[in-house]
Formats: C-alpha cells, structure tokens, sequence
DNA sequence: CATGGGTGAAGTCGACGGGT
DNA sequence: ACCCGTCGACTTCACCCATG
C-alpha cells in the first residue's frame, strides 16, 4: 500500500494522486521511471523522484512517515508496521482522571496477551510499550494514553498510533466498542458478554476482597476488549482501503 | 458521573501547471 | 511572459460523545 501511495509528495493531495494512478502511475517505481505525465511538470517530477529516492531509505522509520503523511492518511501505515504493533486496553477505577486510577493495562502484540495489574506488575508497562512502533487502541487518544501519561509521567508511547475510534467514526459506524461489534458480527465468550466498563470497575474492588474469581472475570473482560481490536483494525483498514476506490481493485 | 481530542464544513490563500 | 483555473494547505469554529 504504502510504495502505492503518492499523498505524502508536496501539493499532492487526494485528487492529484488519483491523477497518477489514473494515468497508470501505480507505485513509485512507476513513478522513478516516467518521463512525462499530465499535470506535473518535469521539475515537479524530478522533485517528486528525489522525495521518493528518501523514502526508500527511510521505508522503516516511522518518525518520518508520521512527518510526511498528512495525519488524515496515517491509517495506510497500518499493515506497514503490523510486525511491531501492540493492542492495548486499560481498566481503572472510575473515568476521571484526578479521581481514578490505572487498574489493569491489557497488551496484546497478535501473539500473546499479557495483563498487567495495579499492586502487581503494573510498573513493567513503560518498560514495554516503547518496544513497539505503532500502537492500536479504541478511544485510546482520549482515554487510555491520557489516563497513562498521567499514571507515568515518563512513559514513552509507540510513535504511532491508530484510534479506531475515529477511523469508524469516518467510515459512519458510530458508538462504542460493544455497539461496533455488534454491528460488525463479532462475538465475545459467553460469560463476559454483558459486561461492560462500569461492571469491570465493581470486579476490580470485588478482585481487592479477595474474590480470586472476580479478577479473572476482569482479565477475561480486558483481553476480550484487546484481542478484538485486532479484527476491527483489519476491518477499519480494509474499509478505509475500499473507499479510496483505486483503479485496480485490491491491495 | 469527568474528560478533552478529533471531525468536517467553510473560507481563504497561494502555488503551480498548462494553455495562450 | 502572462493569466486563469485547479488544487492543496491552513485556519477557524461549532459540534460531537465514548471511555471505566
């Protein structure tokens, strides 16, 4: 997707890139070998193969596609960076951030999901979370990265980071994380299906009395929440994919 | 319940390609 | 060498709403 990609070149925007494509003008390869196209002037193109000349050198650094692409196409990273992205979910105790603290952080990298719990190893996360480069979470921007910038001041988060939150929002399926995938047909374990945040803060002070059982209903809740992410951030870049509508179809 | 980032529309500006 | 139309970038602003 990303070596398709032309909105990242100066005074490039969505209509001009469809112009490439259109004129058959399908990756920078393309690109690096034509002699003329309607619309761009030679100097342009020469400026363009110069760009993308940099690119190839900088094709793994995030950093720099976080600086080229404009923030509304950053979605297109996704698959790019897929093998060092992490999940991510928090429980606390209540929505302030004054009032509430930290209570689990799920990770999930798409192999192993891993909780971290408040009064156990819930240090271990700023350890962690910087291993990564792209970082996928739902309403995380509002929510869950805020909550744990103010938990760790000095927490170092992956450089990117997709909220499908909005990346719904722009493809019209609005609400919640439960409502999306309700409407997406995706289905949860039995036992935490009618769960929701409220319940998960009652397990958490249910969990500090002692009930061993309530704690691992609130894992269970928690990893559901994160390995969910995985399939709805296929499905929201899948989508996003379809409405650019290119020329030849599928990625 | 507290919280605050993202969206999208509208408007403006200015760069640039291309036709004359 | 010039002008025009197109298009991208940028700003502003009201509005929205899911998170535990």
């Amino acid at each position: 997707m990303l070596y398709r990609s032309f909105i990242h070149l100066p005074r490039v925007g969505e209509a001009r890139e469809r112009a490439l494509w259109e004129q058959g003008v399908l990756s920078w390869a393309h690109l690096l070998a034509a002699r003329r196209l309607r619309g761009f002037s030679p100097e342009e193109l020469s400026l363009f193969r110069r760009i993308l000349l940099r690119c190839l050198d900088r094709f793994h650094d995030p950093h720099f596609w976080i600086r080229c692409l404009p923030r509304r196409h950053l979605w297109r990273l996704m698959p790019h960076f897929s093998g060092t992205t992490v999940y991510l979910d928090i429980e606390t105790t209540g929505l302030s951030f004054k009032e509430s603290h930290i209570t689990v952080v799920g990770l999930y990298d798409g192999q192993k999901y891993q909780a971290f719990v408040r009064g156990q190893n819930l240090e271990e996360v700023p350890k962690i979370l910087p291993r990564y480069q792209q970082i996928i979470t739902f309403g995380g921007s509002r929510f869950d990265l805020p909550f744990l910038k103010v938990c760790f001041p000095e927490i170092r988060l992956p450089p990117l980071h997709h909220d499908l939150y909005y990346l719904f929002r722009r493809l019209g399926l609005r609400g919640g994380l439960k409502r999306i995938e309700v409407e997406l047909g995706l289905v949860r374990p039995q036992e935490i299906a009618r769960l929701d945040g409220l319940a998960a803060v009652r397990l958490w002070f249910r969990a500090r009395l002692g009930d061993q059982k309530a704690l691992e209903t609130l894992l269970a809740y928690n990893q559901a929440d994160v390995i969910n992410l995985v399939t709805l951030a296929q499905i929201a870049w899948q989508r996003l994919w379809d409405q650019l509508d290119t020329p030849w179809g599928q990625p």
